[in-house]
DNA sequence: TTGTGGTACCTCGATATCGAGGTATGGTCT
DNA sequence: AGACCATACCTCGATATCGAGGTACCACAA
């Protein structure tokens, strides 16, 4: 999700709108660049919500340079959304992922445990995921190869998660 | 990508659209299941394109029961986006992965196995993922534990997905 | 000097999707 | 008989995003 990806960079120090689209695609490693005609109507909600105020640069002379600084309303919906319960069991994966680059915003260990547990439910839920009624679907049931190698691979991804959450959580809890 | 993958269950046998829509939840393991304010339009646009037809069913009394067949035209541009190349190099995994999903029905392997090493190329790609510059990111980079694990997940992601391309390629060729 | 490429910002139209609402029918359970 | 649920289809308004286009300015190279 964008918003928060704009909220979370912006929680770090003001940027201005191109910076803003740099740290974005560095987020997906480059491999997803977002786009001017996606960035800059977002940039524009967010700040006619009143979450991000920007200062017009005085001393450039060239194009008008815009730095975009959170307000406290833009902080505290931040927070609100890393908090927010909805995008967790979400599965849109890209939601979560963006949520998990910003959760460090949390600033209680405790509340970032309790996002974790929240996914960790979700995805160790066993009627989530590739089930055909209550029996899970193995690879093995797939003749098609290609079908077969989209279970594998979700697969891989889930138990990558689920071992890294679990580990995650338990440094957390030590903490 | 919704249209793909309408035009990919059709190609197996017509459905009507709850039956279809019952598919493609199943795709993603009923994670997330596609609304039907998707779905109708959707079909709509796909037969104003002359890619599906619709029989209704008479022997129904009930509510009008269409029965969505593929035209010459649907399973031609079915055949089109499954050989497309744009689809693949592209990072959009869930673009990549309903074309996966349907992969079987190019029917000479050789086209398959072409469509495999595309995308094999762009994930092997050094350039591609989490690199900064030259230099790929270690996930011991990142102090934030959050990004480290999605870092790692990533990772993961994309070895599985690596890994059952060699050996889906390695079976390919040797047919 | 002319071009190329990077910085920086913006708009427009098109498409995709969602969510919530609505309209039916028919079966099952109580 | 009434409640409830599954089947089956549809519309509407809102939002998100893309891609292509445009406007500047500046620096460096050919």
């Amino acid at each position: 999700m964008l918003k928060l990806a704009i909220l979370g960079f912006l929680h770090d120090r003001p940027l201005h709108g191109y910076e803003l689209r740099r740290h974005l695609a560095a987020l997906t490693g480059h491999v997803r660049p977002i786009s001017d005609g996606t960035l800059y109507p977002a940039i524009k909600r967010l700040e006619s919500d009143g979450l991000l105020v920007r200062e017009t640069e005085p001393g450039t002379a060239a194009a008008p340079r815009h730095t975009l600084h959170l307000t406290e309303a833009g902080r505290a919906a931040l927070l609100d959304r890393l908090r927010e319960p909805e995008a967790l069991d979400v599965s849109d994966e890209n939601r979560w992922f963006t949520l998990l680059a910003f959760l460090r915003h949390l600033d209680n260990p405790a509340d970032q445990a309790a996002v974790l547990r929240r996914r960790l439910a979700f995805l160790a839920e066993p009627a989530s995921f590739f089930y055909e009624g209550e029996r899970p679907l193995g690879a093995e049931e797939f003749a098609d190869p290609f079908r077969r190698g989209l279970l594998l691979i979700a697969r891989a991804t889930t138990e990558a998660e689920l071992t890294w959450l679990r580990e995650t959580l338990a440094e957390l809890d030590a903490a």
